[in-house]
DNA sequence: AGCAAACCAGTAAGCGGTTACAAATACATA
DNA sequence: TATGTATTTGTAACCGCTTACTGGTTTGCT
């Protein structure tokens, strides 16, 4: 009992017209005189027709799908971006293809292959790290490719992101100023150019100007997970650290349970500041002082910028610097 | 300088084969001699061909996508969904089309109308909602579609949950256990089956089983927003109420908060039970102490189940329920 | 009225694959 | 060697839609 689809021939059947003519009146061509075009969606109607896009994909060679890259959409940064990237696309009639790469070089090259298989018209892609290869990959493909909150050294595609160096920066100029001059610097995986290229430098300028000598021990690697945070405790207490400046606001939440576990009391003894202003910085307690990007905005101007490069528009500014901003929470004093 | 795209002809006649030749080998077609295999391949490797997933679509009627309708990936119960639903997805070869719907009928309707126009081999949906119009259209389509995470009382789709009302029901009753005789529910709209089919229905029943009677003015009714959970304080101390029953972690999370900011000790003076497990129960200080799901599973299953009702398999079970657990935390005694 | 321009609508050739069916080749057996 | 069968490969129709091109109607203007 396959319910049989009804197709653009139906209708051209029904409504005594050609299908040239039922498309016409679909992709709103203007060519079709009112009557035709009234009779033609009374049709549509009472056939409750609805085109085929596989099929206007393969004609038109345009699908109206992009495909996203994020290294986990359980992380909320990545979840508040996609959002904004879905918002934009809906309002544009796209539809996105999701696909969760766990920010490994290998995965993303096959999910993008795949992507680039499903002829998506253009892709939005998160994670920090651009290897040789995905940058490779990303240069084959005609197809429009936007980073959305994330960087590249060469940068070699359009971005939409905030200026990480100047934000951290300020954020540890502000511990400065409280009197701290043993400042950590927490962040995730150096291999991403976002931490070691941009945020350390933010960090080891801010040092400078205030005359404070860098010191490798006051600076953690982690992978970004609240539980290493959680660890980094005894460490932290050992570099007789005063204050921590974090590039992620699970890892952040972690560090800020941890130090308050071991007795530490925050901000009194310890100020944190952490980077992406996602929900966490409130459910936390102390509620954490972060660094404030519009997340969801970055992901929706990123989308829009896509667009335009998919409609081949000319785009003046293809590295967009979003501002940011500091919310003072709890956690610092 | 459009790079052209390379076809199933260029590589046909590259290798000196009809198409449908090429077509067996990338299809993984055994009725081809072993050395044509190679010779094609060969050539499929030298010229970078990748089969055009868009005319394979209109082909052969399948395209290896499912649509994901989730009411918002922001929020961390249904990202984690969505992650199992994608790495399954990723095993069985499918991609993702996700869509929020912000839990809202019209949207859910318009994006499930456009995920068919799209024709997706099948359906995952979230949101607890299914009003009569949605059911409906759910009913038009011949697109599997799975619930994940979520009911319909009238069971009119394959499901994956786990058994709502024994899990709030015996939280409760760990709640009355320790004595508590006036425990808040606290839930999200009860317009949602959900809420008020299932987890009220536990609830009525645990209070019932201890003879304690069932008084409204314990019983919040909100949008599953952080913000509200904050803001029930007062109305929770003027319930005179001991405890609490919560059904998501966010707002568990700001009722947690707002007591505590009111100078009420946790798990002291009011004990807290969130109902989803996820990172959030963590992270807050006290920890909340949860029913368990298995949310990743929840979605992994649910995908799971989908590729076996889009190959046609037979399914036993349309109903999974998965099993469920209690996480004792810092939240209750 | 006559003719060009403007407007509408239809015809048919793809888009890049899949697949039923036919044809060709290989292999086995008598 | 002839014949039947199994195995490979090729041919061509079709999936449902877009769109260039063509031709028929209207309309506007002299």
């Amino acid at each position: 009992m396959e319910k049989q689809t009804i197709t653009i021939y139906d209708v051209a059947r029904e409504a005594n017209v050609s299908m040239a003519t039922v498309s016409r009146v679909v992709n709103g061509n203007t060519n079709v005189k009112a009557d035709t075009r009234k009779k033609v969606m009374d049709v549509i109607e009472k056939l409750d027709y609805r085109p085929n896009a596989v099929a206007r994909g393969l004609a038109s060679k345009k699908t109206t799908s992009v495909g996203v890259i994020v290294p986990d959409v359980t992380n909320i940064y990545f979840s508040s971006l996609a959002r904004g990237i879905d918002d934009v696309a809906t309002m544009y009639k796209y539809n996105i293809i999701l696909a969760n790469s766990d920010a490994n070089d290998q995965k993303e090259i096959s999910v993008l292959n795949n992507l680039l298989a499903k002829q998506v018209d253009g892709i939005i892609f998160m994670g920090n790290e651009i290897t040789d290869n995905l940058r490779a990959a990303f240069q084959r493909t005609r197809v429009p490719i936007v980073l959305a909150g994330s960087v590249d050294e060469q940068n070699t595609n359009p971005s939409v992101n905030i200026d990480y160096v100047k934000a951290v920066k300020e954020e540890v100029k502000v511990l400065l100023d409280h009197g701290n001059t043993r400042i950590a610097f927490i962040c995730g995986p150096m291999s991403q150019a976002i931490n070691s290229k941009f945020r350390l430098l933010g960090y080891k300028e801010a040092l400078k100007e205030a005359g404070i000598p860098y010191d490798e021990n006051l600076v953690f690697e982690t992978n970004n997970k609240y539980r290493e945070g959680l660890e980094l405790k005894d460490q932290l207490i050992e570099a007789k650290a005063t204050a921590a400046m974090v590039t992620d606001d699970e890892l952040a939440a972690g560090v800020l349970n941890g130090m308050t576990d071991a007795g530490i009391v925050i901000p009194k003894q310890f100020e944190l500041v952490t980077s992406n202003d996602t929900k966490l910085t409130e459910i936390t307690r102390p509620t954490m002082s972060s660094i404030t990007q519009p997340l969801y905005d970055i992901g929706a101007v990123a989308m829009r910028l896509l667009t335009k490069l998919m409609d081949k528009e000319t785009v003046e500014d293809k590295e967009v610097l979003l501002p940011f901003g500091m919310m003072k929470r709890d956690s610092t004093r």
